[in-house]
DNA sequence: GTCTATAGTATGATAGAC
DNA sequence: GTCTATCATACTATAGAC
């Protein structure tokens, strides 16, 4: 950490601090203060809040793009790969029980702000669209690849926002086994359509 | 509206303020102006902003409940009223998309506050979720009830975030097509095992 | 690259006149 | 029940010393 150089250490910091409490109740003095540096001295870095949080919405776009890369690394299959997305509600569970889906409510609190940033915000939404239309695609499921990509990532947000206000550990396990007990049927389908 | 006393223009007014543009962001002097009234009026009526925000939640509850009681009368069977539920996202799709659902936003907002709220709003969620467990139980899914219950909250929670983070009235109509299918298999479903 | 000092504004909340 | 006046605090953002 100390290595870093400032302006990274303040991306970082902004970017939990955003993720945890929300853009709006965030102040630059709380991000100062988080990082033990000075308001002035974090203005010389960023201008503008929103200069923040436009470099935080970039961090999240790389992040975001890595770990597509990574799932396209590990996984052999189309369903394993959509597998690795279903499982982040499992592996990021402590998280989401109790800040939600980064991704979900940024876009939401800048939606209600009206907020200039909301066109970047979304395409970290729309890398993940992309890439599960191409591994419905991949799996058989043609033209309604879309729709699926659409419906899992919409399935995501749902069981996010639900976990967190009810915070409630057993429903995430509940909808990842009813999601990928879908998505095996899926995947039948799909085997059976091309064997035709 | 003007026949109607200052306390409720208050409340009605801090309701959609705080749907439009989020708890955090309205301040008190934002509410007084809407109401035009001045601070020290609403200071009268509300001590601070978050006693208007339990007035808020309590004419949220009153409403839930009258609405509930609403779709009761009208449907003549389990899946009809489940169905109005549904609909909610056809009904509302226009606010849906610039302000997302009014419940879930707010849970959103107060549990990354760690507010103390978040319980009484939680209860917004609940009245929602027990009535459509005692729903799918009147549709023959027994010990399921309420895993389907969440299920469609959650399935409501997230088409309403990604038709707001995009802007898209046609995903809304996709998703209410695509869970009225699955409601329908389910409403078959019931009816043979009652048969058995 | 980091700091202090400060301007100008908005905030939540209170006291007291009418 | 409604208003004005006011306090103490917090905010974003800027200017300029080191």
């Amino acid at each position: 950490m100390s290595a870093k150089n400032t302006r990274d250490r303040i991306v970082e910091t902004a970017d939990r601090l955003f993720y945890e409490k929300g853009f709006e109740y965030i102040s630059v003095g709380d991000i100062a203060d988080a990082v033990e540096i000075t308001r002035g001295n974090l203005t010389f870095h960023f201008k503008t809040r929103d200069d923040v949080l436009e470099a935080v919405i970039e961090r999240r776009m790389g992040r975001t793009r890595d770990m597509l890369a990574q799932w396209e690394k590990e996984g052999c299959t189309a369903a394993e790969r959509i597998g690795s997305f279903i499982n982040i509600l499992i592996m990021n569970r402590t998280k989401i029980l109790l800040h939600g889906c980064p991704v979900g409510t940024l876009c939401t609190e800048l939606a209600k702000l009206e907020h200039a940033a909301l066109t970047n915000a979304n395409r970290i939404f729309s890398l993940f669209r992309d890439w599960l239309k191409s591994q419905f695609e991949q799996l058989g499921c043609g033209g309604e690849s879309k729709a699926h990509a659409m419906h899992l990532l919409a399935w995501s947000q749902g069981t996010a926002t639900l976990a967190q206000a009810f915070r409630d550990e057993t429903f995430i396990r509940a909808e990842v086994s009813r999601v990928q007990a879908w998505l095996a049927g899926l995947g039948k389908q799909g085997t059976r359509r091309r064997k035709r």
